[in-house]
DNA sequence: CTAAGGTAGATGACACGTCAACCAAATGGT
DNA sequence: ACCATTTGGTTGACGTGTCATCTACCTTAG
């Protein structure tokens, strides 16, 4: 119990940084930034759905999310042709800017902030006990 | 980089489940929980600024969040005579009963998750690799 | 005693996340 | 061909977190 303490506070003062940070250094949001990430990584135009099951989100938040950062003009949605109900979203040049711009300061602070705080073995431990816990998590109920 | 990959993912699923679950079965929020958590732990009565700094959050946060409790009945609000500016906040006894229910069911549920997926060696390491990173983000600027 | 600055806490505007309900288009069985 | 189910995606209400700003009270230097 008393590692469970360390690791939420410290995943709290973590987390909490770094998403103040990107939203200081960039105006985007924590969210704004995962998107446009993943999003660009598979190409930069994907299917709706694909991309809620690339980020891990419900999709009703993706959808929220695609509707902020399409009005904002990160992203755009086009209907698809061949299924009347879906949708591609789009990075546009907007979007791929603004994650440009701010990808390379955040992988600093990320590097600044975390992996300098570790030994490459802390590194690899940490990896290898946030794997057992995801698959561990698979096969509990609920 | 890959560390901090699974540490992110990790980290989303197991907080998001946590306190999916509590709010499942008990009604309140996890910051509700949090709050009930460190305030009856401290006696159930302690002035505003000393919950802040407890539980290590933004001191607006902590107002919003008091409001609501006190809404819901969780806690109560007096005023403190020796500081004409300060509040107590008294956990009442719905709050305590919340607290008494929920507390040992969101134990199980970490123990469930997250301890019993880990040996003890890897608790210990995951405790040292936190407290660590705290450390480390303590000195370094914003 | 008084003015300057600090501290306790509240508030309002806004972005975000969740849940449940919803709609429309696709699919599959009869 | 037709109805039931599933899938893709949206919507609205509501609780929550952040930031900036505000007020009231306290403290202390002069």
């Amino acid at each position: 119990m008393a590692a469970w303490d360390s690791f939420i506070r410290m995943q709290e003062k973590l987390i909490g940084r770094l998403s103040r940070r990107v939203h200081a250094d960039s105006g985007m949001s924590a969210s704004d930034y995962t998107v446009l990430v993943k999003l660009t990584e598979a190409g930069g135009r994907m299917r709706f759905m694909d991309l809620v099951k690339l980020v891990e989100w419900e999709k009703s938040r993706m959808s929220h999310q695609v509707g902020r950062m399409a009005k904002r003009g990160l992203v755009a949605k086009e209907e698809c042709p061949d299924d009347g109900r879906g949708a591609f979203i789009v990075a546009t040049p907007t979007g791929y800017e603004a994650i440009e711009d701010a990808a390379p300061v955040h992988v600093e602070h990320v590097r600044r902030l975390f992996i300098d705080a570790l030994t490459r073995e802390e590194l690899a431990a940490l990896a290898r006990i946030s794997d057992r816990v995801l698959a561990h998590m698979e096969e509990q109920p609920d």
